[in-house]
Parts: structure tokens; C-alpha cells; sequence
DNA sequence: GTCTATACACCGATAGAC
DNA sequence: GTCTATCGGTGTATAGAC
């Protein structure tokens, strides 16, 4: 019987090899593109044949699969990490983590149409890859509850007024920040439509 | 030598059979999804093989782009058949147009998709084909310049918001009507936010 | 001119030797 | 677990019948 170092090792290897493929895609789909990525290009890149990739997952779409889990689990990990910030009033906490996503999406043309779109044909995400997005919207609600925004059409129009400018700023000024200038006057225009108060007076800065 | 008429109806036939191709397209495109179609599918709904569509098509993409300029076409001419309606103010006016396309947009998810998304992925449209959406923004630009509003910034605000919400209704909500509810209250947020007067006292219905 | 027949290169996926 | 060989299907191209 095997020992357990190396049964362990064997697992580790395992992980390994599984995290080398799916950086080798991600690479791919920035490269060519989020739906050119064929297993032949990812195989090529690790140095292996195209078939041997099924020994680590079943088809092409668990490779996407895998993917879109590693996307949102990466945002959801940047989101925690800034849990405990404070901001200046309830529109500027808004405001900030507004421009966290925009900034985030708008980085990676094919994380974002991974992660947001439906651009490859049969691709649904599994439930297991769908829970760290689940967790980042809770999240979000729950911070909007806290700012008093129940209504969740409220919500609803933030999340549209987001993934609109994305869309519009990887569409039509890829790499550009000309959405970006534009997202703090839609907020304001959001907060003032549902009621969030208006920011404190600012505090002079001392010398 | 060949008569005018004989002529002009071999022009004619092969138009015809050229808008036959088409709205086999479509078919298949709404059927299988618009990047699952095949040229073999397209060719069996017509009665062809499928090397013979390209007496008729230069290739695949050639295809999607007369797709893409009937798509717009068509909500052009939908666009400029309301050229002469009458609204109760500079709100009602931009909510019903908004709501147009909104309606045109999320009735069908294939066309949407080529009109809006990116989703083939080599596929540039034509010059020519996209004439016709040029059409509708520049249209779509002298409405909103006539009630004031000359801001490229606000207009850009305002696409967002409605293709964040086509967006939306169609990958969570597809046939029905969720988000729609939501875009005249999003609208009204966007009104405030330009300065856009309020609507008139509206006159009592008489009996 | 238009269509049929055939072929090519590429894709995802599978079977089986080692 | 990785390889080679291969399958059915795809977009595309061309030769040749009519």
C-alpha cells in the first residue's frame, strides 16, 4: 500500500499539472480569443498532445468551467480583501466598488466575456464554478441593505448601468478608460434616483 | 443577346434566392443559436448542397453580414415609421423610443445577439451593412440634441442603460418582461440626472 | 451561370497500446 | 498518464457536369 507522503505528492502533482493547463488556456484566450481557443493550442503550450488533456478534464467546456471559477473566485478574493475599508459616505462606498468591478472586467476582454457573457455557444457554468459569483452578489446585496437599498429593481439598474458601460468600453475602446469618467456621473445619477443621501460635507485637509 | 426582361428576371430569381438563404439563416440561427449554425443546415432548409450557397455568398461571414444589415434595416425602417408620432413631453418621448428598442431588442435573442454583442468571433460587419445602424444612432443623436440634450457622455449613459438591461433580460430572464418594468424607472433616473423639464400636467381624459 | 461531387484542413472526442 | 490512430463534423475550395 501506498504511503500517505505519497499518495499526497501524487495528488499535489495531480493540482499542479491541472492549474498549468488552465493557465496555458487562459493565455490562449487572450491570445486568440475566449472562443478560438482550441485543446490543440492549450496542449501545445504545456507540451503535451491534445488528448491527454482529457486525463485532467473531461472536455473542453470543464476547461471553461474550471476557468470561470477561477475568474470569479480571483474577484471574490479582491472583494474580501477590501471588506473592511471605509468610505466617506454612502456613495462614495458605492462609487468605489462600482469602479473595483469596472476596473476589473474591463482588464480582461476574455475573463469578462467568460464571466459575464454568453459568447461560447453550449457553455453552461456548473454549480460548484457558479458559487464564488453567488457569494460576490450576496455580498454586494448585503452592502446595499446596509445602505438602505432594498428595492431589488434598484439593484437590478446598478448591476445594468455597470455591465452597460463595460460592455460599451470593451466594445468600442478596448484598453481605454472613456466608460470609466462616465461611471461616477452614472452613480450619481443612480444614488439620486433612489434616495441614497447626499455626501457629508468633506473635511478640509489639514496642513 | 439576352431581352431586358430576360434579364431582369434572372436578377430577380437571384435575389429571391438570396432572401431564401436568408431567412433560412435566420431559422437555423434562432433554432440552433446564431454561432451553432452551419452552412449544411442553412443548405437543407433551402433544398441545396452546401457548397452551392456560395453561388450566392462569398463565405460564412458573408452571410452573417447581410444577416446583420437586415437586422438593422429593419429597425430602421420600425424607427423611421414613428418618425411623425407625437409625445407628451421630452420624458414621454424618450421612454417610448427607448422602449421601442428595447422591445425590438429582447424579442429575439439571435438577432440581438448579432446586432449587438460580439459574439462570432471573426465577424466584422461590412461598411455597408452597417450603414443602416448608423442610420439609427445619428437619428437616435438629433432627437435627443432637439430636447436639449447634446451631451455625448449623457447619450452614452443612456445606451448603456438600455443594453445593460436588454443584456440582463435576455440571459436571466429570456421571453419575459422583468427588466422592461424596470427601464422607465431607469430612464426617469437618467432624466433627472440631464435636466431633462418633467413632464407637463397631463389633461384630463374627456368623456 | 448554377449546382453536384469530392477533397482538404481543422476541430472535439474516443479507443487502445504502452 | 501519455501516446498514436482515428472518427464524425465543420468551413472552405475547386473541378466538372448540365
Amino acid at each position: 500500500m501506498l504511503g500517505e507522503t505519497t499518495r499526497d505528492r501524487q495528488a499535489e502533482r495531480r493540482l499542479a499539472t491541472r492549474l498549468e493547463i488552465l493557465d496555458a488556456a487562459w493565455a490562449v484566450a487572450r491570445d486568440k480569443g475566449l472562443s478560438s481557443l482550441t485543446l490543440r493550442d492549450v496542449a501545445e503550450r504545456v507540451g503535451m498532445q491534445a488528448p491527454s488533456l482529457y486525463s485532467h478534464f473531461a472536455s473542453k467546456h470543464a476547461i471553461y468551467d474550471a476557468m470561470f471559477g477561477q475568474a470569479w473566485s480571483e474577484y471574490d478574493e479582491l472583494d474580501a480583501a477590501h471588506a473592511g475599508d471605509r468610505f466617506d459616505g454612502p456613495r462614495a462606498e458605492v462609487l468605489a466598488k462600482t469602479m473595483q468591478f469596472f476596473d476589473f472586467a474591463a482588464a480582461d476582454l476574455a475573463r469578462y466575456q467568460l464571466m459575464n457573457q454568453r459568447t461560447i455557444p453550449g457553455f453552461e457554468p456548473s454549480p460548484e464554478a457558479f458559487a464564488p459569483s453567488v457569494r460576490v452578489v450576496e455580498r454586494d446585496l448585503a452592502r446595499l441593505a446596509r445602505l438602505g437599498i432594498t428595492d431589488r429593481g434598484d439593484v437590478e439598474i446598478l448591476f445594468s448601468i455597470i455591465g452597460g458601460l463595460v460592455d460599451q468600453q470593451l466594445a468600442n475602446d478596448p484598453g481605454g478608460d472613456s466608460r470609466r469618467k462616465l461611471l461616477e456621473r452614472a452613480v450619481q445619477m443612480w444614488a439620486d434616483g433612489v434616495g441614497l443621501p447626499p455626501e457629508p460635507r468633506k473635511r478640509k485637509a489639514r496642513k
